[in-house]
DNA sequence: ACCTATTAATAAGT
DNA sequence: TACTTATTAATAGGT
């Protein structure tokens, strides 16, 4: 259905191709709903897009139910893996499996590692070049998130103290001014023990300033410079993205 | 699609309701197939009908596969049966360090697969990110050297036909040339026997001939088109592991 | 994402 | 269950 047919091959195309996945994934959840509803069925839909998302579908949402189900009508070739022979019951049996899958994981570990690569075929290796491919992608986007998030986590920063700057700046310069004026009036009427009681304030407020001013250089460096390195850990060479 | 609307609801007539869930059935299958074949995707469909009778379709046959791969995504559910407390001694301590190992395992592949990446810090991205980007080297490299060595080995059979084929063709020229003659001796002294000796040899050459001209052409189309597809397994699709 | 000509699926009937 | 047919639904190719 549609304008004209379609032959029942890979389509070459990369973009028909998503097309068509996109399409044809929605009827055919939308046709399992509706047989499973319809006729009072129980389904398990699982799609894996090329890609490797997933897309699922079952009825009531037990999919781990079904899948159960399933394993108990076709657990007659799970008794393959079982041969090890020194059978005490479920545990052997379940131990073996897991040994087995262990075996399976560490395989495929190795050859994302890029590890073992005999022992695979010119299709298989391409297979694993895209997912690497298609996981790089991923890990570098999400990465990028997260810088992105530290500098404006850093910018926020940077502009809140920048406020504080300015306010810092002009208590200390009202400051000034009354210590100016209070050396003035020493200097006039000299002899007067007011200043003892200038000092405790004083200080404070220089210090104040003073951290503020680092703090001031950095924030401003940070607007042009984004190298960020402050909160990193420094090990790195890191940002080669 | 057929005379009328149809409720998304449950078919109330049994008889009704089976014959639509043979015939849906039916069609949800193919439809996942075709998905399957059109869009390179993997599918695991299973339909218990209400009776229990069990229906399924999986991409290339594998079903076990696909539903391995579909645990690995959705793994949190395990986590409840990995803390069975039910310890029956030393058997059920050895599982569950399997259980364990096997959640490291699958935690890590689904990062080398770029999924799941938001509990890594960015430090972790990176190793991540070069790790597959050393893996990627190495599998582009084994690849390269796969289709080096494939292209060699046609280069040194078209070579190996191309002198047979002159040999051959030369051979042939020969017994034209003879025949040729034998013609006109005959014709010149007609009635002389000596024909029926040469028959025997003249036969198999020219079968030979024949085979070797379709090899050839075969040889000659590689030089151009690299697919190489005949000498790898086709039931691909496969390394998902 | 939306549109629409066209094909495909299928409900009902036999 | 299988076939037929009127009708609806899905969707390929375009925008």
């Amino acid at each position: 259905m549609g304008r004209g047919r379609v032959q029942l091959k890979r389509i070459e195309n990369k973009i028909n191709r998503q097309v068509t996945f996109s399409k044809r994934r929605t009827g055919l959840l939308k046709k399992a709903h509706e047989i499973s509803v319809l006729c009072d069925a129980e389904v398990a839909l699982i799609v894996f897009s090329t890609k490797g998302k997933l897309f699922e579908y079952s009825t009531d949402s037990c999919m781990e139910k079904i899948l159960d189900r399933y394993e108990r009508y076709s657990y007659a070739e799970r008794q393959l893996t079982a041969t090890d022979p020194e059978s005490q019951g479920n545990w052997s049996l379940e131990y073996s499996k897991l040994k087995a899958k262990i075996e399976l994981l560490q395989r495929s570990q190795r050859h994302f590692l890029g590890e073992d690569l005999d022992s695979l075929s010119l299709k298989e290796l391409q297979n694993l070049e895209q997912q690497l491919d298609t996981a790089l992608k991923h890990i570098r986007s999400r990465k990028n998130q997260l810088m992105y998030e530290s500098i404006s986590e850093l910018q926020r920063k940077e502009k809140a103290m920048q406020e504080q700057n300015n306010m810092l700046a002009k208590e200390i310069k009202e400051k000034e001014k009354t210590v100016a004026q209070q050396t003035h009036w020493e200097q006039q009427n000299h002899g007067l023990n007011t200043s003892s009681f200038l000092l405790p304030q004083q200080l404070p407020c220089l210090n104040m300033g003073g951290t503020y001013q680092g703090e001031a250089h950095g924030a401003r460096r940070n607007e042009l410079d984004l190298t960020l390195e402050p909160i990193y850990p420094s090990h790195l060479g890191c940002f080669t993205t």
